[in-house]
DNA sequence: CTGTTAGCGCCTTCAT
DNA sequence: ATGAAGGCGCTAACAG
């Protein structure tokens, strides 16, 4: 039923081989022949097979993407950066959610091997040996995105969360804070949980402030964790006097339960999240975050990725995307 | 280099047809020759090529998904319900981000062709008659979702955006508001644009107050156009009493632009939004909002596809999911 | 229950 | 510049 590469042959009374270059661009046909297999193809409405050419020249043109969440705040900015890349390259992407669930993650490398993707992007949070041992063992190149392993054996984009961290802490002891609780992500993300939280306790030790055990809270980086746990910490004999939220949506609301509490944001209390997504302009008082560049971080990886499965050098196999403070109104002016 | 199905055939002493069988899980195959194919399989480390087989068999187990930006909180979401119902029928969904523009629509759909997906997904504003004419001559299965098109002639998943529109407007009303404002979505969007703002006038035409022109703006469903236009009304020389908003984004930048003027909501000015995005619970107030079931609209739409791709009988190929108003505190408890 | 044999639609040398 | 022919790895009758 549907129109071959052969029907178009005969058609234009060419063989195949013809047809077939002609479809993919080769120089080497006649201006008149192409012309001829043109029209061919016009007239029969041929669509040319990506299976089959896929089946032939080994090659998909498709990449794998493994993403936690799509529905994430975090993670769909991330993924439109990764596919306006492929489409700028000419690759589609096959989407597929892990919720962090290491089995669905190794299944899912399974799968999107079978299917012969070019190449693999992988978001998640730690990646355990089980991950390298199926992503190395594989000549199909894989980048790492938002997320990076602890021996930087496979390529990766990243940001530097240990130093974030310190300098959302640093921006809060500069104005002068001395009790800056602050509530982490998941402690078992080595990345936006531990390093982040390794980054604030360094901050507070050097500036002499060091870490209280009842400011600091883990939450789940979901807006009701910032607010409850906020909640806790108005609650202390002796309540923090700035936060640090290790994402907006916790940022958020600790705001709001900030202000439920009847104290006001930043007069009372100054709050600072992280990653920069866009709900940050959208609350009252705007919140002041760590950018995270989701967006050019996916298409870093996502560009990073194109060299690899284009066996083309590259310098830095591991590369660390800067990040900077924006500043709004949950934070007060820096004092003098 | 890569192990095939014919590497696994010598290694167990069977024909590769044997090895398809016990790979497909076909029962026709005597216990102790599976064992044999599985443990050379295991042996050698084999992994089918799916691409090899969708030649062969002429099916990928892969759905295209046409989304406008899957980095929009709506959408976002409803692309988590397409893909976890496809995952759940063992389908892989390739991913493309349109922008609603109707030229890289149409290629997006011709891409999906030619990689031979067993069914389309397609998620945009207005279907013209190129895309009817481009989804209707194939014999690839399409389901609209969260769309529909003016002559139901493709199988569409979505609610009543009329229905909807009347309904926010008329609960407006009962709270006994003669100046209701709207800002509607754009209107060349049939649906979450102009249907809903049909609603909106035939609900006030049913109340006996009539459509007030200065009391209609237009927006681009962004938050910033919710506050600006929200802005322009508040310096009416008689302001709105209530303020329905085509979606969630809008109507937040509503509230602000209320409390930014000193006014409070609900106090002052009811507000009332549409969609029920995850946002609606992350403001002060929180926001009244229109329930529209994004997530069940992905699940039940791919749902769908799944039974065209089977061959399976459906009932109703144009299906529209319930909705409701979920009452948040952005309105006053009914009047009795 | 198992093996044989054709393709699936295209790319890609290798000749010409 | 063009054609012929051999796969790519697997499924699907069809025999047996």
């Amino acid at each position: 039923m549907p129109v071959t590469i052969y029907d178009v042959a005969r058609e234009a009374g060419v063989s195949m081989a013809t047809v077939s270059r002609v479809v993919n661009g080769n120089p080497n046909v006649k201006p008149l022949t192409r012309k001829k297999v043109l029209a061919a193809i016009e007239r029969l409405g041929y669509r040319p097979n990506a299976v089959a050419r896929g089946l032939a020249s080994k090659k998909t043109t498709t990449v794998g993407v493994i993403i936690p969440d799509i529905s994430s705040l975090f993670f769909s900015e991330l993924a439109r950066g990764i596919e306006d890349i492929a489409t700028m390259y000419k690759y589609n992407i096959i989407l597929c959610n892990s919720d962090q669930r290491m089995e669905k993650e190794l299944q899912l490398i399974n799968t999107l091997l079978e299917k012969q993707v070019d190449g693999l992007l992988f978001m998640g949070a730690e990646i355990k040996e089980d991950h390298l041992q199926a992503l190395t063992s594989t000549s199909v190149p894989t980048v790492l995105a938002a997320t990076r392993d602890a021996d930087n054996v496979l390529p990766s984009v990243s940001i530097d969360h240990y130093q974030s961290g310190y300098d959302a802490t640093e921006a809060l002891v500069q104005r002068g804070h001395k009790r800056i609780a602050m509530i982490t992500g998941p402690l078992n993300d080595p990345l936006s949980g531990l390093m982040r939280f390794e980054g604030y306790k360094k901050a507070l030790i050097d500036a002499g402030i060091g870490l209280v055990d009842e400011l600091v809270a883990t939450g789940n980086l979901f807006y009701e964790s910032g607010l409850s746990l906020t909640k806790q910490f108005l609650q202390l004999p002796e309540p923090p006097t700035a936060i640090f939220a290790a994402n907006d949506e916790m940022a958020i609301g600790a705001i709001h339960a900030i202000q439920d509490s009847g104290l006001n944001v930043p007069g009372d209390i100054e709050v600072i999240g992280h990653d920069n997504i866009r709900l940050v302009e959208m609350v009252r008082p705007r919140l002041t975050s760590v950018v995270q560049p989701m967006y050019d971080i996916g298409a870093v990886a996502m560009r990073l990725l194109t060299k690899y499965m284009n066996n083309e050098h590259v310098e830095e196999h591991v590369v660390l995307l800067p990040h900077r403070i924006e500043y709004r109104e949950s934070t007060r002016p820096e004092e003098a």
